[in-house]
DNA sequence: TAGTTTTAAGTTTTT
DNA sequence: CTTAAAACTA
């Protein structure tokens, strides 16, 4: 027997096996915190180091793009070399294949990656007379139908959407789409899929340079990224793939559990191991994931073994609105850092399921000076200037691109109205599709103001396309020396960038357009030029610069190494893990969302399941009675899985609103609990009394205290209101109900 | 036709 | 309370 190298010796033997194991492809099903990203980093090096596999040879694919990065980090750090490895999320893969071989499809390699909004734009182009909300569903279908491997010509394109008015506007979309010589996030992996099947050279190109392919989160996967998967693998390929299907959260996006089931079958008898053993929480804290989890029919069922022992029960705490539970959240974790000395800001993590959520934990955060980061958060990339600007830069890497076309011609105002537009749009034909040229070749049909503004914005598109072809001429600099190169790099694209936006007028229409606004709106895009500053001033670098845009929206956080809590959605979370977990907002209608039922019930389980397994030490739930949605405060129900929850396992604060039973729960506990008492000393209220007011409606007694001023009464309302008010004090606007 | 004001409608989750 | 569509004015 060899000896065990140092990396290889902290892993139990199941993992051991996953690492070793060669051959037949492999399953890995591992539960949550069962150390799976270990052994696939572990492995990674381990064939690197003792089966001298080439670095460059290995392929390993995740789903998010901080999944990536950290399984490169943790890869290099055991062994340096895979740095050479490719870890991709699938779409940044199936871009940098169609970057290199998206001519047998028809693509330039300076395509870009249209997002929701863009396809939206595309189909408007083509259909009349539709509200954008139908537009939206159009385009979420489309995007549904490219997920399974649906063409317009697919039978089972009715599953989708059954009306033969969706199979020809698909195909439309498909015409229009390949006219503006740009992707959407589909084809990112469908075009890969079907070049490599109708291109054999080009199979065995791909075939010979990956022997090695790892996928990680394999339950999140579609059926086209499976047909891709299977289209890269050749006979000679090792394939292991790692998931758990009860952390499959993206059935919405198409993602099929039964991908994993059928994994055995579809590559030919491969192995299975189970990690069962789960090295990240503590055992209430599993129990309590796991039996919301278990309601769920359909599952492959595990026995997740917890290796830390029991540890602090979870708490959840039913609270009165949103900003209480800001507010309650805030105290917990400000008052767990100033006591406990093991406790910091980056142990936390706040969870919810919406991204809006967010807000109120910000500002309360910034109120008490509680340093924080949000993970996720879109919005920077989906704000206007940011998408013009996004806009312009696209249309100069690829002047066929209609979408980001009609976005900027006549912003800021060049007199280019509807029928102008549609005017070059109509010249296309006679150009190539190319707008630009389009452009140049209509101006008799124009009218003298169009013209005049056709010519402006030509000029802004022209002067943008020399400054990135020959960016080191303002610098007058004949020798190549360091200095100058460093400058270059310092400044890389953005310098480019922040021209081409003042040139064409971005800035200056926002700017001029609102004094307010304009002065954020200004500086968001110095933002994006900043970010542009690590890419070089070619046309590449620009399409570099934009697919990582479109690929990956989290805004880079500066870490400047000070301990942060985190705000996060739960779906964000997948992946992570943290010391102390507090998951918010666990009410019917918001976590599970509105009503659902069957199999999208069964994923806000899951969803709830891998929040739950995040937490390492500590686990909070919250609960509001009521919550303002649209500006309004509505009475909110608390979460089925709050019914479904093993409640023997919790420890419980504050009350649950009126109606709610929790199962087998003693009334209630809490400051009240000590000098509990059934009926007033004055012998006017009993608990559990049922009453009525004016402004609230009906109620319940929920308890009574005594105090100085005798009794103290507390009710709860079917509104989700509570009310506390001293018995003395009552006047006859109650009214007490008897049974 | 471009820009503003009024009115109606509406909240997932992410590559 | 915010955003999109419709109606309106310059």
């Amino acid at each position: 027997m060899n000896e065990i190298p140092p990396y290889l010796q902290d892993l139990n033997e199941e993992q051991r096996a996953a690492v070793f194991h060669e051959g037949k492809p492999l399953l890995i099903l591992a539960g949550a915190g069962s150390g799976k990203t270990r052994v696939v980093t572990t492995k990674i090096a381990y064939l690197i180091r003792e089966k001298f596999v080439n670095p460059r040879s290995i392929l390993a694919v995740t789903f998010t793009n901080k999944a990536a990065r950290e399984m490169a980090e943790r890869a290099t750090a055991i062994e340096s070399s895979a740095t050479d490895a490719m870890l991709r999320t699938f779409h940044s893969f199936g871009a940098w294949f169609l970057r290199r071989n998206g001519e047998y499809a028809g693509l330039s390699s300076n395509f870009v990656i249209y997002d929701d909004e863009d396809m939206v734009t595309v189909l408007a182009s083509i259909i009349e007379g539709k509200k954008k909300n139908e537009l939206k569903l159009i385009a979420h279908q489309i995007s549904r139908a490219k997920d399974y491997f649906f063409t317009p010509e697919s039978a089972d394109l009715v599953f989708i959407n059954h009306k033969s008015e969706f199979r020809k506007i698909y195909a439309q979309y498909e015409d229009a789409l390949r006219k503006t010589g740009n992707v959407d996030f589909g084809d990112l992996i469908k075009k890969p899929v079907e070049i490599l099947r109708d291109n054999p050279g080009v199979a065995q190109k791909l075939h010979d340079r990956f022997r090695v392919i790892m996928v990680d989160e394999y339950q999140d996967a579609n059926v086209a990224q499976f047909e891709l998967l299977k289209a890269i693998c050749s006979p000679e390929t090792y394939v292991c793939v790692v998931g758990d299907d009860d952390q499959s959260i993206y059935r919405f996006r198409g993602a099929e559990v039964k991908n994993i089931l059928e994994f055995p079958d579809r590559f030919g008898g491969a192995d299975i191991i189970r990690l069962e053993k789960n090295y990240r929480s503590t055992s209430h804290i599993l129990d309590v994931a796991d039996s919301v989890v278990r309601r769920n029919t359909g599952r492959l069922g595990k026995e997740l073994k917890a290796e830390r022992g029991a540890g602090v029960k979870p708490m959840l705490a039913f609270l009165n609105d949103q900003d209480n539970e800001a507010r309650e959240c805030a105290a917990l974790i400000d008052n767990s850092v100033r006591v406990k000395k093991n406790s910091a800001y980056s142990d936390w993590a706040v969870l919810y399921r919406t991204n809006a959520q967010s807000f109120g934990f910000e500002n309360e955060f910034l109120r008490r000076k509680i340093p924080y980061r949000i993970v996720g958060s879109l919005k920077f990339y989906e704000r206007e200037e940011i998408k013009d600007a996004l806009a312009l830069l696209s249309f100069v890497v690829n002047t066929k691109d209609e979408v980001s076309f009609r976005r900027v011609v006549n912003k800021p105002s060049r007199g280019i109205g509807a029928s102008a537009l549609e005017h070059i749009l109509l010249e296309r034909a006679a150009a190539d599709w190319d707008i630009e040229a389009a452009a140049e070749n209509s101006a008799q049909g124009l009218s003298a103001k169009a013209r005049a503004g056709v010519v402006s914005f030509l000029e802004a598109i022209n002067n943008a396309r020399k400054t990135l072809l020959t960016p080191q001429q303002e610098n007058g600099a004949q020798v190549p020396d360091d200095s100058s190169r460093i400058l270059k790099a310092a400044q890389g694209l953005s310098r480019c960038v922040a021209d081409l936006i003042e040139n064409a007028g971005i800035a200056e229409y926002h700017r001029s357009h609102d004094e307010v606004s304009g002065e954020t709106r200004v500086s968001n895009l110095q933002e994006l030029v900043n970010g542009a500053v690590l890419y070089d001033a070619t046309p590449e670098g620009l399409a570099d610069f934009l697919e990582r845009i479109a690929l990956d929206r989290a805004i880079e956080q500066q870490d400047d190494g000070e301990s942060r809590v985190t705000l996060i959605t739960v779906h964000n979370t997948k992946g992570l893990e943290f010391r102390r977990v507090i998951m918010t907002g666990l009410e019917q209608g918001l976590f599970p969302r509105n009503d659902k039922e069957g199999d999208d019930l069964e994923e806000e389980r899951r969803l709830f399941y891998v929040g739950a397994t995040r937490a390492m030490d500590e686990l909070y739930l919250t609960s509001c009675a009521c919550r303002r949605v649209f500006g309004q405060t509505t009475p909110m129900a608390p979460s089925l899985f709050l019914e479904e929850v093993d409640i023997s396992k919790m420890r419980i604060v504050g009350s649950p609103p009126y109606g709610f039973k929790l199962p087998s729960v003693k009334e209630k506990s809490g400051k009240a609990a000590g000098h509990k008492q059934k009926v007033s000393s004055d012998g006017r209220w009993r608990l559990g009394d049922r009453v009525f007011n004016e402004d609230c409606g009906y109620g319940e007694i929920n308890a009574i205290d005594e105090d100085a001023e005798g009794p103290v009464i507390t009710v709860c309302y079917e509104n989700g209101r509570r009310q506390r008010f001293l018995s003395r004090a009552q006047s006859s606007r109650f009214m007490k109900i008897r049974d």
